[in-house]
DNA sequence: AAATAAATGTTATAATATAACATAACATAG
DNA sequence: CTATGTTATGTTATATTATAACATTTATTT
């Protein structure tokens, strides 16, 4: 689904946003906070907090699971990556701070997955909150399916 | 949230509207899966697989956890109950069988859930994934926030 | 340098869920 | 009705996801 030409940049452009905010809101990126982004950063897919954990022990023999749920807390409070909450998985966030209504796709085959974020649907989403008198803090929209690139595949 | 005048209604609709769907599907409405929903349906409030399994511990001694996931997975595969994602709960389903894009309002004052289905908000996601060339399967909206029952009686 | 606060280390355990295999209950063909 | 296959449930064990509580280290401020 997600065709980066560079995904080199894409690391290094999210590593920069994270560090520029945390400069500008006086958090500490700690390296523990950039070594875990920058594996949630590896590629496109959801990333899953053990398998965080295990990559983590090659680096830092102590490593633990509150090491890591800690730094991923850290991530998402300040809207650097997401929670994906029908898998249990984590995303980096790939517009920190410019919204905090962000959709997800999650194809099925290739597993990889992209945040659509949309006006017209947040209004939506808001609308039909509203209908049922209903003042929403947190959306959580999430969508499993298959992409074109995977369902052309399956076609060949 | 729910205002529902006679939660008695609710109960015993839903578990006539189960026992029938069963009946058409072919699908035995054991007790087990009786009992089970039932707890589920007691109040309008999700329900937490270990909460009912220890409910039914009072009924059956040798209760286990594959006893509550399997029930639960029944359920969940004919459409008599919902899993919210978020909450890691299960809720039943207010209109089984009816379609399959359930939208849920959660308050977090007063635990409420409330589904609210509504096809134009199907369309703007369906849309949504449309653009960006998704073929959607599964859809997982939960929206969090506060009830207006709850928001008046914090005013006062 | 001392005091304070923030981050990380450490140990233990809670909460959620499934795998694998055994037995029981039910359906239906002979 | 009874043998056979199928579905449901029982049972044991373990996997997966997440947090509580307290100790130590590192960074910041006074
Ligand atoms: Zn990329
Ligand atoms: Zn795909
Ligand atoms: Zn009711
Ligand atoms: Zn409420």
């Amino acid at each position: 689904m997600y065709s980066c030409s560079d995904h080199k940049s894409c690391l290094s452009d999210a590593l920069h946003v994270a560090d520029k905010i945390c400069q500008k809101k006086g958090l500490r990126f700690t390296s523990l906070r950039k070594i875990i982004l920058e594996m949630i950063w590896s590629n496109h897919e959801p990333s899953k907090a053990y398998d965080i954990l295990d990559k983590l022990k090659d680096v830092n023999l102590s490593a633990k699971p509150p090491t890591v749920y800690r730094t991923l807390d850290f991530l998402l409070e300040n809207g650097l990556i997401h929670k994906l909450n029908s898998l249990n998985a984590y995303i980096g966030c790939s517009h920190p701070l410019e919204h905090n209504e962000c959709f997800f796709l999650f194809c099925q085959e290739c597993k990889e997955i992209k945040e659509c974020c949309n006006k017209e649907l947040a209004k939506a989403i808001n609308q039909t909150a509203s209908n049922n008198k209903f003042q929403p803090m947190n959306i959580t929209l999430e969508i499993q399916g298959e992409c074109q690139e995977c369902t052309d595949k399956a076609r060949l």
